[in-house]
DNA sequence: CGAATTTGACCATG
DNA sequence: CATGGTCAAATTCG
């Protein structure tokens, strides 16, 4: 495991602190004030995409020194994603809903896989956000995606990207290290019970649950409600799942990260953070 | 009928 | 030259 460095505490700690920040969001949806809700959201959209930013810049430093340097002759093509080049992140989910709006632009068979491979964009990309993911089914457990995403987001405003469908509903989800050798896995974020997907379902999914025979998707249990309906959102007479969250101190371990970074791991340029 | 997906061709990369 | 990533025409879907 790579977690005793630096940047792998930071990775795992900021993409943690991105799922709770969602789990939050969700909270707000069932908020008691309209007002409150409202504001409560797009303050968690915010504190997502700041950590989104701060995954990218290290997952940047972390590979910028293996990653080959393609130099173009000042135009600007790179279009075409280097082979094998590092994914911004890398996990593995039971489906391939975000919370984020995707668009389908290829599929390909892949050599030693017995599953296809899907490849989608932001579905803003027309408006230039360079958001960009992979999805794969995942040849040990097919129930479960491989997602490595790329690109970042540049649809959004601030507080919300325009792809973005409320507060992401980050399943469960294993965090690879895209930049060690194997794969290696960084950190296991399982601290939430599945949560419902308010999204239809993405092609990959619903073309593999149609045809499926012996499909995973066939035979699961698994329910797909809808977000609102959810019934946890039926807060106890007197709590507020809020303020629960809250006091629980977020879920997530901020001290190992600024610890992190007082101890002056090599962090790349900040001014990319804006 | 417009929008999203599918699918085979194309092409960069290693 | 094989492979993987993207394009774009054809097709399907809502």
């Amino acid at each position: 495991m790579a977690l005793d460095t630096p940047t792998a505490v930071v990775l795992e700690q900021m993409t943690m602190a991105q799922q709770s920040a969602a789990h939050l969001g969700e909270l707000f949806v069932a908020a008691s004030p309209p007002m409150a809700a409202e504001h409560g959201q797009a303050l968690t959209a915010e504190i997502i995409r700041c950590c989104d930013r701060v995954i990218a810049a290290i997952s940047r430093g972390a590979t910028g020194k293996k990653r080959k340097q393609v130099v173009h002759g000042g135009v600007m093509p790179a279009k075409r994603r280097a082979r094998g080049a590092g994914a911004r992140q890398e996990v593995q989910s039971g489906t391939t809903a975000d919370g984020f709006m995707w668009r389908k632009y290829g599929q390909k068979d892949i050599n030693g896989s017995k599953h296809p491979r899907f490849y989608y964009r932001c579905a803003y990309s027309g408006e230039g956000c360079a958001a960009t993911r992979r999805v794969q089914q995942s040849q040990e457990d097919p129930a479960a995606f491989v997602i490595a995403y790329y690109g970042e987001h540049t649809c959004g405003d601030g507080a919300s990207y325009a792809c973005q469908q409320g507060a992401a509903p980050l399943p469960p989800a294993v965090i690879v290290d895209s930049n060690a050798n194997a794969g290696g896995v960084v950190g296991v974020v399982d601290r939430y019970q599945y949560l419902e997907s308010p999204l239809p379902l993405l092609a990959a999914e619903q073309s593999t649950r149609r045809h499926g025979g012996e499909d995973p998707f066939e035979t699961s249990d698994r329910r797909w409600t809808s977000f609102s309906s959810s019934s946890s959102s039926e807060a106890e007479p007197g709590t507020s799942p809020v303020l629960e969250f809250l006091e629980g101190g977020l879920g997530v371990g901020w001290e190992s990260v600024v610890n992190c970074l007082g101890f002056g791991c090599d962090l790349p340029q900040f001014d990319m953070l804006q």
